[in-house]
DNA sequence: CCTACTGTACTAGAACGATGGTACGGTAGA
DNA sequence: TCTACCGTACCATCGTTCTAGTACAGTAGG
């Protein structure tokens, strides 16, 4: 499956859902009017309750990325490749203005930053 | 004061009194032997609950970086330096590591993370 | 000694996220 | 038609975080 879901990093579970979905969508993993894998199923695959993906999927359809076929599942919505191509860009930019802002307040400068920014960007380049 | 608190940034308040107490006295602008705010009084300063903040200092007593002197208050401990610094420095990098991923994750490769990093980076010094 | 502060401890409740379970109508396929 | 799946909507329960209020022992200063 291609979502990963991260117990203790801050995010719900249904947010982390909402998230990654909306990436893999921006991403072209899941395509236009392709069915997402069932309530059920996804809570199977990722150990969690139907009713937190449920949740999720409530959400990314108030968000216009998902719509309902009445019996049959649900399916990525003709417009969703543009809003999660927008949304990516927005949840990561906050992600790391929030990130900067808190490395910043710690007291550390813009060199150090950087540099910290640089070993990690390269450690995760050889994970791939 | 010196701290900051987001209602609405995933982390709970506790707990960003207890990271920017640390990164404070890695900073030096809180110095070894010095006294923290009382509970009550850091607790009207942020306009949060005094059982809050004594939650977070309860929190840092277990981390071994304020020690209670009974009666009068709370004082950054002897190893406190060392252990904030280290601290600091951990958590800063875990977050760095969170946020990569979670843009790798995204479909974003290393050269447009770099672009986007840049980019805040930017804003930030700005800011300053 | 008295007062005003300190930390600390406790109870209670609200809000939220997540779990577990049950139930119902719609749809597809044998 | 029957069966198995689908989303959806409930319900109760649990843990965590935060708020609110109260109480108590220790300490400093007038």
């Amino acid at each position: 499956m291609f979502l990963h879901i991260d117990a203790n990093n801050g995010l719900a579970v249904y947010d982390q859902i909402v998230r990654q979905i909306k990436f893999s969508v921006a991403d072209g993993v899941l395509a236009v009017g392709e069915l997402v894998p069932s309530v059920r199923e996804l809570a199977r695959e990722l150990t969690i309750n139907p009713n937190t993906v449920a949740r999720a999927y409530r959400q990314l359809q108030d968000d216009e990325v998902l719509e309902s076929m009445r019996g049959t599942g649900l399916i990525v919505s003709i417009g969703a490749r543009k809003i999660c191509l927008a949304a990516r860009k927005r949840l990561i930019r906050a992600r790391l203005q929030e990130v900067l802002l808190e490395a910043h307040h710690g007291g550390l400068d813009a060199e150090q930053i950087q540099t910290l920014f640089q070993t990690e960007l390269k450690s995760l380049k050889k994970k791939r």
